[in-house]
DNA sequence: GGACACTACATGCGCACGCATCTAATGACA
DNA sequence: TGTCATTAGATGCGTGCGCATGTAGTGTCC
């Protein structure tokens, strides 16, 4: 329970304060970020499928989420010729330097955030 | 960084269970579960506010979920004669009822997944 | 007492979500 | 090759969210 409480608490700390910095400063979501940095560390490419496990949205939120980028030139929708039901998300120019840049914010929100709530048992020594 | 992506991703597994879970077999979902624990272990009654500060939602989300509780029949809403713009948020006899139903199966299901995940650093020994 | 800043809660609005479903492509099997 | 179950992703729909704002009650200062 304890540990269930510090859970939600600390999720909620973090997540409203990295909404409120990536937004502010960059124009994207936590989720959009969450993506960005996915695509940024495979290769910049790689299917729907794995940004739906990356972000822990529902297939159809990722797919929107997809559009949402593209539709901001963060992201392009290239077919997948292996498979052709399947796509490949690729990280544009822009995405990759809008990641770039919305980088040290994120990490620095959370430098500041992870360690705050409630939840001792999952504070660890370390970082 | 490895705690952010645990503290993500043991959130969305345990909320993911909890919300089926608690859908299925009670017919609430977490914020419906946390607002009415916060009533059951407050006398059954409390602020508007203090509700706002459990489930971690926004004032309005909050008054949407008083709405939607009420409706249901399982919170009333009582004028606070000390302050007349608050209300008292009240558990009605089938509200703590329902809570009572739902206890087990909240705990159960965090018996089971909070413990899950790729989090290594925030999961304790004991437990 | 009257004006005004402030607070508690409600509500209009736009947006993102999940669920169910659709479409198109794949793979297996006869 | 034709049929059919399965899979990847897109989309209609209803719902819950946050933000901004509205409404009503409170406290202060004159």
């Amino acid at each position: 329970m304890q540990q269930w409480h510090g859970l939600l608490a600390r999720h909620a700390a973090v997540c409203n304060a990295l909404e409120v910095a990536l937004q502010e400063r960059h124009g994207i979501g936590v989720s959009e970020f969450e993506a960005l940095e996915r695509l940024a560390t495979c290769d910049h490419k790689c299917r729907s499928a794995d940004l739906t496990e990356a972000v822990h949205l529902s297939q159809s939120a990722t797919s929107r989420l997809v559009a949402r980028l593209e539709r901001e030139g963060l992201v392009q929708r290239a077919l997948c010729e292996m498979d052709r039901r399947g796509i490949f998300v690729t990280l544009t120019e822009a995405g990759a330097q809008r990641y770039q840049e919305a980088k040290p914010t994120h990490r620095a929100v959370l430098q500041e955030t992870i360690g705050d709530g409630d939840c001792v048992v999952c504070t660890p020594a370390d970082d």
